[in-house]
DNA sequence: CAATAGTTTCAGAGTATCCTGAAACCTGTG
DNA sequence: CACAGGTTTCAGGATACTCTGAAACTATTG
């Protein structure tokens, strides 16, 4: 299957959406075209021809979206190619590692413990305050992400 | 005042952290050294001379700290300069700007409605459903930062 | 209104990032 | 064990940032 002009401009938002939040153009456009494909899996080649690119860039960039655990690699018995797909809830547990995000706020945080200024300490003190509330708040929030998301009412 | 070596290490500190997140190592280090300095406000002579960067480079800095509402100008009678100072409760209100990146996220899913296949929809519209979820949640839980962090107890 | 403290702009240098195309490298299969 | 499909690596080129230093600009102040 082919991808029409339509998937094709879609592919190129999901683009420039991915690369304003500086993670790259080609690996924005990847996940755009994994997210309507058909089938949802994808070899290297297909994923060339649709999104012409070179096979470089897309084994390189497939490589670091694997890392993120957006993409993962399937393969079929009879074909010697690795496919590519979307795992399961990818846009919900997504989420999930905002947390490490916000740990090394924390980190940052209490670094800054030992230069603590005298007047408007809350300029370094703050910044604990805001991460630690997250840490606290963000498994809760993410739990009930997932109720929502992953039982359909 | 000048900037101690412990100081000057948390700046650095600071500035990698704001690198990481791609945001620049320059404008990590003018917030690092914003945080700690006394007094609060700096002109961009003593940020030059803490920092070790051009003149050029801290007035494209500071503007585009500016911009983000991490920096606020100040000026005082009988100065010519203009000082640079983090605004109250930076960080807690840094978080009101994730709201846009939800909504963009949540325009982004919906360009896709268009183009959602018919295997496995779900990689589209659950894009959608976590936007949607956060920009339910968010207000609430940034109110709830706010009064924990704004008022003392 | 001239002098000057302070700030912004800009060209050029240096650096990082990303892509391509080709070569090298795997690994099933005949 | 050689072949071939498929993937990864890598050098080189293009692009985009970011910094510097100097010139241009602005606006107080004497």
């Amino acid at each position: 299957m082919n991808i029409t002009d339509a998937q094709s401009d879609y592919v190129e938002r999901v683009g420039r959406f991915w690369e304003s939040l500086s993670m790259g153009r080609t690996a924005g456009r990847i996940l755009g075209w994994l997210m309507i494909c058909d089938p949802p899996h994808q070899s290297a080649v297909e994923l060339r021809s649709n999104l012409g690119v070179s096979a470089g860039s897309i084994s390189t960039q497939v490589r670091l979206l694997e890392q993120l655990g957006l993409v993962e690699r399937v393969t079929f018995s009879g074909s010697r190619a690795s496919f590519y797909q979307l795992p399961d809830h990818v846009w919900s547990r997504s989420m999930d590692t905002e947390l490490v995000r916000i740990v090394q706020m924390r980190a940052l945080a209490e670094a800054g413990s030992a230069v603590i200024p005298n007047i408007r300490p809350e300029r370094v003190t703050e910044l604990e305050e805001v991460a630690r509330f997250f840490a606290e708040e963000w498994p809760g929030l993410l739990e009930r992400l997932h109720r929502r998301v992953e039982v359909k009412p």
